[in-house]
DNA sequence: CGTTGTTTTGACCACTTGGTCAAATGCAAG
DNA sequence: CTTGCATTTGACCAAGTGGTCAAAACAACG
């Protein structure tokens, strides 16, 4: 029977996650320290270790965290609606992630840049057929002429790739495009890019 | 006047950044050690500070090195020639390069995702102006209806994204791709895109 | 061979790192 | 107020870190 968490462990266990977010997220795994985060979440060392037994149980929650809500926008294209639609809807929605959840883009990014360590597993089995599963929805769609024939898993790396880059290159965007806000111009590229790709 | 290196300092020079390389790109900056690098190139580590002065000097080096090479497929882009192949060749270019310089690839989005410290400046100036040149030479092209009208700058950011995305998480498309290579299909996907796309 | 400059190394240092622990503090309910 | 538990902390530790140094081993050349 295990016991409700005090107000106090609820504070302190989201803070703590949010500072190893920012931390991890920039540094990746073992670029970052104990210190940074207990810092950036306003703890001493050894209170941070009370609520988390280690620098690897932190991480560890982290990636737990977001394995789901990161799959989610693919796991909601289904056969519904019309095909270009969706697609440009589940790209769409990767960008917002993106511009509202960068140091969840970056986290994974440093994750798999370092070889994927903690989670090739899971990209094997659960990550592989959920994109095999929806490949074979987009590649029905080529079949029927619904859209044009592109290689789906392709096709889905293009979404990956282009939607990230603005969360985990942000600060090559910015330096680039100065003054001009990245994500609205991304938003109207990548809705001609996919639009003109796909039309059967 | 500097004297010539001998046979033993260019072999070992050449070990140290290859060694760098492949520890820097995978673990970056603070997540490198030393002695990782010394056991990857072969030599003690007292040995290996004989030859560069400090860790930061082997990032220093190589970050140079690649700033060149990795830039030049954009400065190959210019006026002459037929616009969508040129724009396709590039990013055709950038494809290769992904392909044979994985650890180049990986060791710039490493910098990035840090948060850029070491090369911020030079994104600001050379890269923003590189760029800047280049979008102008493509916003031309569609001034002139000789491409169909999209963003340049946009444009630019999606063959970097797509490109080095089969690099940088090479880990997480062979999970997902399985036996199947990679680039061949990202070829032909990238030249369906873009062909698509930059139509008139 | 011996001499001279290059290369390599073992021992070492100060500092940082992840993690422990006993003791101190805070706090809520009776 | 006090009892009992949750929380916080200072002191500490072993291992790892970037880096130094003097001495040893090596290579080249006359």
């Amino acid at each position: 029977m295990t016991k409700p968490p005090t107000r106090i462990q609820t504070r302190n266990r989201a803070a703590i996650l949010s500072a190893g977010l920012d931390v991890f997220s920039q540094f990746g795994f073992r670029g970052a320290t104990l210190d940074q985060i207990a810092d950036a979440a306003g703890l001493s060392k050894p209170n941070l270790l009370y609520y988390f037994p280690s620098k690897e149980s932190i991480h560890t929650a982290l990636l737990e965290r977001l394995l789901d809500t990161w799959l989610d926008p693919l796991k909601a294209l289904d056969g519904t609606g019309d095909p270009v639609q969706e697609i440009i809807a589940y790209a769409q929605r990767k960008l917002t992630l993106s511009r509202d959840y960068p140091r969840e883009s970056r986290l994974w990014a440093n994750e798999i840049l370092q070889g994927a360590p903690r989670i090739e597993d899971t990209l094997r089995t659960d990550l592989k057929t959920l994109v095999d599963e929806k490949a074979a929805i987009i590649k029905a769609w080529a079949n029927d002429g619904k859209i044009a024939d592109v290689d789906p898993h392709h096709l889905i790396f293009s979404i990956w790739a282009f939607t990230q880059h603005y969360a985990d290159f942000d600060v090559q965007v910015r330096a680039v495009l100065g003054e001009k806000a990245p994500y609205d111009g991304a938003s109207v590229f990548l809705d001609t890019l996919y639009a003109k790709l796909l039309q059967p």
